[in-house]
DNA sequence: CAATATAATGAAAGGCCTTTCGTCTAGACC
DNA sequence: GGTCTAGACGAAAGGCCTTTCATTATATTG
């Protein structure tokens, strides 16, 4: 007997003609019978079990590109964040991963660092990969995508462009209420980068919650985050700035959990206790917020979810299940820990 | 009546074809001079350029599938990891992200939580599609696979498999070397789970070292860590169980830094002072490490770097610039915070 | 029994691209 | 003038799969 590889081609892999050989039928009756076609209606069963029975004993599995290209269907997403890996990023991809596993479909990734020539790049890369939606992370999208997208989180109104957003009414409500019932008054609010999509909404959230609840905000004691490291040097320096002021205040509701940790190195560098002399409300809840010493108080994200959610509504887009939404709101939660405490007397 | 696109066929995109009606030349001309094929060697420059400008302005681009499908390559690599978006895989992925990117590679992901079935459902939905190589995070494998591979880290010998693994020699090195040289000899132990990949190499590599430097190990203050849990409650529990022998030890050396973090949470709920009373040295330094308080020394891995290298290994394997290597070793550096001091007196 | 319907399959045309090979023209050479 | 050669391209055959349509054999009906 000649042939060692008894079932495959010369390349040791087994295509659909390899398959229709062995049961000595035609490849396009073997295709139907596999794909459940309508127009295998009329193969009497015991031929489909034949089919079937062989394609498993081969191990045949359909070359998934020559597949795409006929059907015109790749089952891919594209993802575009600032960066893979970052505590942001990471978090939501896990979430696209298993919502998209789940549905069979695969994303590829590129990255934009808040550089819209950069996200133009991708976008077309990923396009030509065969993307058939986008998801854009934290990135002040300004147009409409060929494709179905969803941004998260997105701000701005494009057409075809789904906006995931954390209800930051909501949030701001939970963080302010929570540091007003513990008595806190003077609170100090660090602003987020302006190149981060979030920052204008969450600022104008705080001011309207502010005013709802009637606690008025010193403008001397609101810093702007003006730097774009990830570290907690993203809150240290701002922190010092906001010591240097002299002025009182009880509390800081930072922009996120990083420049949190970074804010409470630095008050208790300059002998400041957390929660005793200050209490600070991070935002996000990455993981190290509850590893923290003391533990972070912060306002949490569903990043997660959010990252199934925006694959959710692109799938359905995509196979024509539902029509375009503009918006969807998904709602925050707050994680009360060690950092917050009563306001001293 | 035929229909008015200029340029693009009726979905919208221009085809090949499309840019070779355009100038009036065949598809196989069009493709020659644009992909700078020997064929294209007598076709004159005028030529050559219009196409290339007629190629631009409609914005051609190559459909991937049909591509793929022809040259029998898929510039695509699989990555199985425990699970998408924890530290240690997140970091990794990073590396191999942008490793893949500068190679004009993209990657697809898969999860394993190691568990064998799993894995190998993953190897070969990525296998069917396209992955030209695989890179394996934390999982042991078992068996050699049908493309060329890489697992982080890597213990066993597969035929095929390319191990990256740090130099645990020099790591247990560093590690105890710094703890004695802090004066402290009743060091604990924190062993990993035994399906982590490095547990049982770090213990040997321990056990060596701690032997070469005249270091005793009491086994008694070695705690087997028996959950896959990933937060901090990883290193609590087992902290606890130590403190309960009451045996007395001055310093601690974790199986990572989520293990270490939740240790030094059970020391001072017990009344103890890191690095007063007792000293943690940490492994991994993900980046919680450096913002926890007290910061955290420990046993950095170059992760990011592992995954890049995972990429280049691959990718030169693939286009067939290099062989088959067992094993390559990456050295651990050691970062040297505020949980470990000299032991008191 | 002829006419029709239905069952069971095969053949072939794509999907878009690359690549080999062949054709045809124009000039070079003897 | 005839033969060669190089130049400039086109035709067509794939890569592997899906899908439509055609074909043959069998069963049903009047």
């Amino acid at each position: 007997m000649a042939e060692k590889k008894k079932t495959a081609d010369s390349n040791g892999i087994v295509t659909l003609k390899a398959v229709a050989a062995h049961v000595g039928l035609s490849a396009g009756t073997v295709s139907a019978v596999l794909n459940d076609a309508p127009s295998a209606k009329h193969i009497p069963k015991p031929t489909r079990e034949r089919i079937i029975a062989a394609a498993r004993k081969l191990d045949y599995r359909p070359n998934f590109f020559a597949r795409s290209l006929r059907k015109q269907r790749t089952f891919t997403i594209g993802v575009i964040a600032h960066e893979i890996g970052d505590g942001y990023s990471s978090t939501v991809i896990a979430g696209i991963e298993a919502s998209a596993r789940e549905k069979n479909y695969f994303f590829v990734t590129g990255v934009h660092r808040h550089n819209e020539e950069l996200f133009d790049k991708y976008c077309r890369l990923l396009l030509q990969r065969g993307a058939e939606g986008l998801i854009s992370l934290d990135f002040n999208l300004t147009k409409s995508l060929p494709v179905p997208a969803v941004a998260i989180p997105g701000h701005r109104e494009n057409e075809g462009v789904t906006n995931i957003v954390l209800d930051h009414h909501r949030a701001a409500e939970l963080a302010l209420k929570h540091l007003v019932d513990l008595g806190h008054r003077r609170i100090a609010i660090l602003k987020g980068h302006p190149d981060s999509a979030d920052s204008q909404t969450r600022w104008k959230a705080v001011q309207d919650v502010a005013q709802e609840i009637g606690l008025e905000l010193d403008p001397e004691l609101v810093i702007q985050i003006d730097s774009t490291d990830s570290t907690p040097s993203l809150g240290y320096p701002f922190a010092g700035k906001l010591l240097d002021k002299k002025r009182p205040f009880t509390a800081l509701f930072a922009y996120n959990d990083i420049s949190a940790i970074g804010a409470i190195r630095a008050f208790q560098e300059a002998g400041l206790r957390v929660p005793q002399d200050v209490s600070v409300v991070g935002f996000d809840d990455i993981p190290a917020a509850a590893f923290h010493y003391p533990s972070l108080t912060t306002i949490r994200q569903p990043l997660r979810k959010m990252g199934e959610l925006a694959v959710d509504l692109l799938v359905r887009q995509i196979e024509h299940k539902s029509d375009w939404q503009r918006e969807i709101a998904v709602q925050p939660e707050i994680a009360i820990r060690e950092s917050s405490g009563p306001v001293a007397r």
